[in-house]
DNA sequence: CATGAATGAGCCTTCATTCAT
DNA sequence: TATGAATGAAGGCTCATTCAT
């Protein structure tokens, strides 16, 4: 048993090392510049074996996806577990945005190539299931947080007015900045906005000011939740990202 | 010389043909699949015809970002020079995005499609200034409004805060909105976001309200203007759209 | 009929204009960049007016095929009646060779492009007949020389070599001077032979002098010969080579 | 190791045999008719395979060059190592040329065809300069000949008559009359030189006769030398040629 | 199991030729 | 008669996938 168990590590170890260089080839490359030749040449395993770990080419990107959703519900749960305020815990999940962009930005724009490939369709409904179900993961977290923020009259929305309309809200702004971010072809700071990063903060108090979440940005240090969130809750992610810096 | 416009007139009309399949094409199919043989069956021209209008399949793709561009821009600097006060103003360029979404979304989604196809990288320097400069004139039309504002007293922000934050979070928002509207595959009802051009509205205003501009949407019908703008200022365009519901 | 001649004259020049266009491109592009688009461009008509003068693509090559064994044989003609001894005569022939290949380089690099090409099995048989007619002619002034020299005893062959031997020799140490003189990639100069006419005239005379045809080199002086031969016999090109130069 | 080397032993023989097949689609049809499917076909491997031996078309047309010059410059080199007079070692030459034309044709005439397409343009400077050290092979050999004869007072050149003029004359009546002979469309026989080889034979004689090198054809049997030549120096193509015939 | 040669469908592009205007 | 848009066969090349070794 302990042979199969090494077997099994090694396999997964190659199919991660397939898809780590993918993710490569990827981003260098573009979608048409991934083919099963250069995956080959660049993982140093042959095309047979590529195969015998993925049945085709969809199955790998496909597989990606999973990876990025799995990696982001997971930051995007922890961020909202932190304890606090229900405030604190949106906060949580809108540094878990962040952290997840700055270490993983090879995922999130793989992710946004994938998209446009419309790889979705060819995706077994099965994954594509899978996949649904991961972003749903993400959602719901922030709806709980909702929830418990109106629950504890922190956050009293008008009539009319949805309790998905502030986690979509911060949902939009944050995807729209992250987006533009990572897109290509388009520099930010050539179009006027150098530190999107910190636009993107304050606009995020906006808008939870703006729906009166207590306690408003003007009467708590939300910049110093921030620190220790990072320091609490993203400690090992915190330290990959100042390693890198 | 009658003759000769309505060979120019014809090769004009070929040529918004034959872009007007390649956009269905890259719709249904996605970027692989716009290929320049299914571009000349789908539009009933040989091949070679359709070499005679575009250089190559980049210049097709090129054109489509192109044509996307100049609508949007168009549409923007409209919106943006309704009269008003700075804040119905900027409501103006909201109204104009959301028309270009709603009239146009295979533009909107095609254009998503291509950029993240790293097409850009394949388009002649000139023709990338081109779109460059057009996307600037969007950006400079909000940029200018919040100038305006700033001037006119009815928005006022605070230390350290660049004008730029406004437009950047309005757009982000949006964008984002618009997005995860179009994109394929993640349908945003099943997520729990019925109504989410609604949420986006909303919003807008909330954002629009934490930078304190003025007159706050407490105390403006902001409704009854988005009503009036697209009644004076896009009257065409929302004919369009109530015909075709 | 003032008119008909004058549209002949037309039509004539223009098939002229055609072809010098066509072994320019033939020239410049090699045969893969010969096409009719290109012979259109360059001629200034339209390739529908191209279609009018030749039945297809082939004919214009053949016609420029013509055309180079048309201007050959003319100047050899000329070159092999030059009054004077046969062995005088007969330098006129390598005169008339080295005026023509200096005077119409194209012409003949363009024969070895079309010739490589396998053009001629597609040529009409009539055409065929027609250019090897041509070549003919050449040969023909060559033996018509050598005979008289026989009979004039100015040149006696021993048993077993018959006379065409001689006009032979010559024939193929010219043309082989200018195949490589013309060929590209093969920078004579390089491979050590820098003056490359010269030596031919030299090994031309060893050759005559080698079958033992009176007068030898060693008692004429065939130099002022082939100078007078210039003058006289072909003052024209004379001229048009020293404008050139 | 075996297995390795078989295989290695089967791609080279594939290799060849891809060589062989377009050598003889260029000789049928022309550098236009030379196409990868072709090649494919005549081959019976599919043109993915084909690719997979070869880069590209050019890749394949500048083998077949460098095939046919190594196979010249092996034979030259043998032929000019003759031991005997420095007149013999050049017949030597001679006679390593002819061998050449008789035992491989096909070689010659693809090279003709393909030197006229103006392939060498497209082949990459490193295997152009690779082709002309093969053919200055040939030519050093010849050089090093004439010196030799100066050195040994067996040949004397006049004032003014550099020593490359000899071996240039033979090169370019042997080149003449092999391109001549080869040229399709132009049956010597037809034009009144029914065996040519034997008609060069001749003039190479009288050629170096009239160099003054010694012994003088009509001191020596040449005649003989030739067939023992071919029997010392080349026993194998004459098998070869005499297994043909 | 691993390998990589073989396959062939499919892609982009060119170009000789035709024909309506 | 002149034009040049339309055509579609054909060419060079790529790449996902298979399978014998």
């Amino acid at each position: 048993m302990a042979t199969l168990t090494r077997k099994q590590r090694e396999i997964r170890d190659r199919s991660d090392l397939i898809l780590r260089v993918s993710r490569e080839l990827l981003l260098e490359r573009g979608y048409l510049g991934l083919t099963m030749d250069r995956i080959a040449v660049a993982s140093e395993y042959s095309k047979g074996t590529i195969y015998q770990h993925f049945r085709n080419k969809e199955e790998i990107v496909a597989a990606l996806a999973v990876q990025t959703a799995e990696k982001r519900v997971e930051l995007f749960r922890r961020g909202g577990t932190f304890l606090g305020s229900t405030r604190e815990r949106m906060l949580g999940m809108g540094v878990a945005a962040e952290v997840f962009l700055r270490l993983y930005p090879d995922h999130f724009k793989a992710e946004q190539i994938t998209r446009a490939a419309s790889i979705r369709e060819k995706i077994s409904a099965e994954r594509a299931q899978h996949l649904l179900q991961l972003e749903h993961g993400c959602v719901d977290v922030a709806t709980a947080i909702v929830q418990d923020a109106v629950q504890a009259g922190e956050l009293s929305l008008p009539e009319g007015v949805p309790p998905e309309t502030v986690s979509f809200g911060l949902w939009c702004l944050t995807y729209g900045v992250f987006t533009l971010l990572v897109t290509e072809g388009r520099p930010l700071a050539e179009l006027g906005f150098p530190e999107p990063l910190r636009l993107l903060e304050h606009n995020q108090n906006l808008l939870l000011d703006g729906h009166g979440w207590t306690p408003l940005s003007a009467d708590h240090d939300y910049a110093a939740v921030r620190t220790r969130l990072l320091a609490e809750v993203f400690p090992e992610e915190l330290a990959q990202l100042e390693g890198r810096a």
